[in-house]
RNA sequence: GGUGGGGUGGCCGAGUGGCUAAUGGCAGCAGACUGUAAAUCUGCCGGGUUCACGCCCUACGUAGGUUCGAAUCCUACCCCCACCA
C-alpha cells in the first residue's frame, strides 16, 4: 500500500454520517470507527492478538501514563511503541490534556503548562506542549495529539474561555515543535483539539482558531462527556457538524458509550475512542444490543445462553452467562478479561455495521430502531 | 472428674447496664463508571408494614431472676475449647 500518509477519502455519507477511509503509516482505518484504549501499552486484560481479532484497527496509548512508566526513552529505545508493545497496526498517543481534567488536584496550570504531582510516586512532572510532542514523538505513534487543556463540563463561559484560548496557543506551539521533530517526514500526524465547554459560540471560535493555523489530517473534538448532560453533548455537536472540515476525520475524543456511537455518528464523528467498554468490561457490566447486563446479576446463574446472543466476540461464541457469572463471583481475571474483549467488539462491530448502512443508505433508520432497542430495554 | 476460657444476626467477630436491631469484616443483593490515579467505588443487607419518616414483631446458647431498663449483672442447666487428672 502506497496511498498518501493520513489521506481521508470520503466513501459515502448518509445525512451528516460518513464512512470514510484514512491511510495511516502503519495501516488503514475504515470509519466510522470505534478505538480501544490502552494507556499503558496495552488495552487493559487483553492480548494484542485479542484485540486484533476482535477488530481493532487503531488503539490508543498515552503520553502522561507513558511518560511516567516506563519513560520514553525506554520505549524509543525500544524500537517505539508498535515494537515494544507488538501492536503493528495504527496507533494515536492521547497528549496527556485529558490529565489536565482527571487529575485536578494534582495539577497546576500556568501559561507554559502543567505540572503534575505523580499519582505514581508524587514527583513533580511538568509537561509543556513541547514536551508532550517530544514524548510522543519518541514513543512514534501513527497520530499525536495536541497538548490541551480540558475543562470540567460544568465550567462557565469564563473558564471555558480560558481552558479555549490556552488550547489554541498551545496548539501553535505543538505545531511548532512537532514540525521540528518530524522535519518534513511524513511518520506521525498531529491532530488539534476543540475545545469550548459545553458554550456553542466558544466552541466555533476554537474550531475557527484551529483551522487558521492549519491545515490539518485530522480535526478532535475534546471536552465532552467531562459531566456536561447528554442533550448539551448533541446539541454541541450540532454546532459543530456544519462547519467541521470535511475532507479530514473528526474524531470525539472519550466518548463512548454505545448510544452515544450512534448519535456521534450520526452529527458527522468518523472515530470515537473510549475506556468505558474495558473499565466496565472489569467492573462486570456488559453492553448488549438490547440494552446492558450486569455479568454478576443472580439472575444468570444459571443461564446457559451466551451473553449476548447476537454477539460474534470469542466470549460470546465459547461461554454462557452462568460460567462468565461464575468468573466474576470468583474474582477470577478471566472473568474480567472476557467481558472486556466483548465489550470492545460490541463497539467495533457497532462501528462496522454503521459503516456498512451509512453506504447502503440505511443508516438512520437502522440507527433509529438501534437506540429505541438498546434504551428501550436494560434486560 | 477438676480448673480455666467461651457460646452474639448466613459466616467470622466487636460490644460488658440505657446512646443497641446491635461496630467491623466476609458472603449475598443492587447500582455507578465516557481522551484509565479504577480487577474500582457507592448503596442495601432480622421479619412485617410504609413512597418516606415511623410503627409493630422477633433477636445476643436455654430457663429463671435482679433492675425503671439486660447481649451486658445473678442462679441453674445445656453445649464447645484448652489444660490437669
Amino acid at each position: 500500500m502506497t496511498a498518501t500518509p493520513f489521506a481521508f477519502r470520503v466513501e459515502g455519507t448518509s445525512g451528516l454520517a460518513r464512512a470514510g477511509t484514512l491511510e495511516l503509516p502503519h495501516g488503514t482505518v475504515r470509519t466510522p470507527a470505534f478505538m480501544p484504549v490502552g494507556t499503558h501499552g496495552a488495552v487493559r486484560g487483553l492480548h494484542p492478538a485479542e484485540v486484533r481479532r476482535a477488530g481493532a484497527q487503531i488503539i490508543l496509548g498515552n503520553t502522561y501514563h507513558l511518560h511516567l512508566r516506563p519513560g520514553e526513552e525506554v520505549v524509543a529505545q525500544m524500537g517505539g511503541l508498535h515494537r515494544f508493545t507488538t501492536w503493528d497496526r495504527p496507533m494515536l498517543t492521547d497528549s496527556g490534556g485529558f490529565q489536565v481534567f482527571s487529575l485536578e488536584g494534582l495539577r497546576k496550570i500556568t501559561e507554559d503548562g502543567v505540572t503534575f504531582t505523580s499519582h505514581v510516586d508524587g514527583s513533580l512532572r511538568h509537561l509543556t506542549p513541547e514536551k508532550a510532542m517530544e514524548i510522543q514523538w519518541a514513543l512514534g505513534a501513527d497520530i499525536a495529539m495536541q497538548f490541551d487543556h480540558v475543562v470540567p463540563g460544568q465550567a462557565s463561559w469564563e473558564l471555558a474561555e480560558e481552558g479555549m484560548e490556552r488550547s489554541l496557543r498551545w496548539l501553535a506551539r505543538c505545531r511548532a515543535r512537532h514540525g521540528e521533530l518530524a522535519g518534513g517526514t511524513a511518520r506521525q500526524a498531529l491532530w488539534p483539539i476543540v475545545q469550548g465547554g459545553t458554550h456553542d459560540d466558544l466552541r466555533r471560535r476554537s474550531l475557527e482558531g484551529i483551522l487558521r493555523q492549519g491545515p490539518w489530517t485530522g480535526v478532535a473534538i475534546g471536552g465532552l462527556s467531562v459531566g456536561e448532560p447528554k442533550p448539551v453533548m448533541h446539541r454541541v455537536l450540532d454546532g459543530l457538524a456544519p462547519v467541521m472540515p470535511a475532507e479530514v476525520p473528526r474524531y470525539l475524543m472519550g466518548v463512548g458509550f454505545p448510544s452515544d456511537l450512534l448519535e456521534g455518528i450520526a452529527r458527522g464523528v468518523d472515530l470515537f475512542d473510549c475506556v468505558a467498554a474495558t473499565r466496565n468490561g472489569r467492573h462486570g457490566t456488559a453492553w448488549l444490543a438490547t440494552g446492558r447486563v450486569n455479568v454478576r446479576s443472580a439472575a444468570l446463574r444459571t443461564s446457559d445462553a451466551p451473553l449476548d446472543p447476537e454477539c460474534d466476540c470469542e466470549t460470546c461464541t465459547t461461554f454462557s452467562r452462568s460460567y462468565l457469572r461464575h468468573l466474576f463471583v470468583v474474582e477470577e481475571i478471566l472473568g474480567l478479561r472476557l467481558v472486556s474483549l466483548h465489550n470492545i467488539r460490541f463497539l467495533i462491530r457497532l462501528g462496522e455495521e454503521a459503516r456498512r448502512r451509512i453506504l447502503d443508505g440505511t443508516f438512520d433508520p437502522w440507527r433509529r430502531e438501534w437506540l429505541a432497542r438498546h434504551e428501550g430495554s436494560t434486560e
